[in-house]
DNA sequence: CGTTTTTATCAAAGCGCTTTGGATGATGCA
DNA sequence: TGCATCATCCAAAGCGCTTTGATAAAAACG
């Protein structure tokens, strides 16, 4: 059934019934009636690919999903924000395309998404710290959002982000207040954005009381259970292991676990750890008190707001550019305590 | 830059340019190079919604995924599952639309999505024992593939699933003969299909012994890290604690060793965990001995069979109905051993 | 009562592409 | 030379909708 059957069938024009349906004020009431329910009887309801030409919108909004060829990884982050971000479209009407692309194909991906006209923006994952693609989709006159920044472009654009390097400033400075000094830091692929704001975060804290940093305890790789693993058994083979550990996702947290478990080593106990939370559906960080101190911030509520922000761009373009920083809460779990010359010394006394 | 301008601006009419594009042989070689090199030249590609409109296809593959209200919970194996799907419909030119729905309003998406004409077809993620998506497709006309399968189900439907009634069965029965007796499987949500099928397989194996199972060391929820954890915790208070346990999931088993190491036991040692593997990108049971034993069975593959399937299907719509049984295969891990009286026999010995 | 305004409807022109059904001229064959 | 065949190219129809500009009927106005 399609609009002209539909109309024919009524005895009114395609005009009336489109406006009928549509909601537009010149239609009387009585018609308007008519002409829903009819639509409703015939399961009525407007071709998608016809309306888009016809409107010159796509009303899709493209996510690509970057896969690099050696270590075939899908952020684990991406289904909950999608899941956030994806209910946004839905209650506004749009549609969502999701592009699995290769690494190198990202660029030209963008390009063939904007001159065919498939989309009318786009979400950027995981801004590298001098990210190309700003420019490009600035250039291509795309609307699009950010989700994270990317610290070497001056150029506005829109974003939202987690205030990562006062996060980690912050639990680095728990830790040390604690009596930590020797602190390691599992981080993310050095040359993501979010992983530099945090290592930076992490030497604010021990500039900021004096203390020198120990470069050789940062470390930086895609964010996986076995990087947790691994990187922790070498921390622990050092001279002088780390007494505390921050870690930037749950994940290489659980490799961290177990590799402590491994070494008869109690967390909490003998070393300290504490992790960036981002709130996955699949692996909460919960319980009365939950296991891992963690510096938390939602993905998922970063996924709706930057869907929002991106409607609202694409419906208000000369608006200019839209930013939201999130703070990052800090949540005390069972994963840290004293260091341990400061536990000795609290036991004497 | 569209196709009326770019044919005046070579002095050819539409359809040549149309035509030598999209490379019909009833196009000289001279001027298709022509016509390719202008194209290149002025960045021009059709516009999706007019090739859309004109051509009756949607060029565009639906994906559900659907959200409960109460555990706003994304299934962790869908992004890795995506990945694999994705580059195949990329590789066709084929776009992923990803709709986000409320539970209760999926089988309305899939009715909107049909006489919208906004997809060619639809993967079905997650089927119960019965599961009403299977008629209801069937309806619409809309081809679809399920991945997993539907019991209850006997109208054929095309669907690809791993054989996890034997991958369990083959579990279960390196238990038994580890000297295994008091097993308990930690299953997901009892009206999904892959879990009714664990739970047979399970059970198959103990009856083929002649032993009786237990069916309170059963449990069926949705598989989180802090199921694992709770449910282990659950099961360690028995009066007599199961000495094995096999477990869905990879995740769950990461809540279930913790409970272990909180209460002193050791993995393979004092409890046996065998895991289904699904392969997860960011979750890799690897290693020159894998932590866990497990079924494995690579979640990303199934995306690509299963995207292979569906356009299969959408291109040859009346060829019946297709199917993919995997098998899983079963990998020696360290967090298996003998039954603490089998362990004890051979010390003896 | 004639004229203007408002209300309710419609015909037709796009949107940018694909595809059908010719046309045209060159080539092959007898 | 005459006719069929082939290789190229084109005009125009159509995909199913939205939207502009016009019209007829009803209501409001002086």
């Amino acid at each position: 059934m399609n609009l002209k059957e539909l109309s024919d069938h009524l005895g009114l024009s395609q005009t009336t019934v489109s406006r009928a349906l549509d909601g537009y004020p010149e239609v009387s009431e009585r018609t308007r009636k008519r002409v829903q329910d009819a639509a409703r009887r015939h399961n009525y309801s407007p071709n998608t690919r016809a309306k888009r030409l016809a409107t010159g919108r796509a009303m899709s909004i493209g996510h690509l999903l970057p896969m690099s060829k050696e270590h075939e990884m899908v952020n684990p982050v991406f289904s909950d924000f999608i899941a956030g971000a994806g209910k946004r479209y839905a209650e506004r009407g749009y549609d969502l395309l999701l592009s699995v692309v290769r690494d190198e194909d990202e660029a030209d991906t963008y390009r063939d998404l904007a001159t065919r006209g498939a989309v009318d923006g786009v979400v950027v994952h995981g801004p590298k710290t001098n990210d190309p693609r700003i420019a490009l989709l600035t250039e291509l006159g795309l609307p699009f959002v950010v989700h994270g920044r990317s610290s070497a472009v001056n150029t506005p654009y829109n974003w939202v982000d987690v205030n990562n390097r006062r996060a980690f400033e912050r639990a680095t400075a728990l830790l040390l207040d604690l009596g930590h000094r020797n602190i390691a830091l599992l981080n993310g692929l050095a040359d993501m954005d979010f992983a530099a704001r945090r290592s930076a975060g992490f030497r604010d804290a021990f500039l900021a009381r004096g203390h020198a940093v120990n470069e050789a305890l940062i470390s930086n790789e895609e964010m996986t259970e076995t990087y947790g693993y691994r990187r922790m058994q070498e921390l622990l083979a050092l001279d002088a292991p780390p007494t505390a550990v921050i870690i930037s996702s749950i994940i290489p947290a659980l490799g961290a676990r177990r590799a402590l478990v491994d070494a008869g080593l109690a967390l909490g106990q003998d070393v300290s750890v504490v992790i960036h939370d981002d709130d996955l559906s699949y692996f909460r960080n919960e319980g009365d008190v939950p296991t891992y101190t963690a510096t938390r911030s939602s993905v998922h509520e970063a996924g709706r707001r930057v869907a929002d922000m991106l409607l609202e761009a694409i419906a208000n373009p000369d608006k200019g550019s839209r930013t939201i920083l999130m703070e990052a809460e800090v949540t005390l779990g069972r994963s840290t305590g004293p260091a341990p010359a400061v536990r000795r010394f609290l036991d004497q006394a």
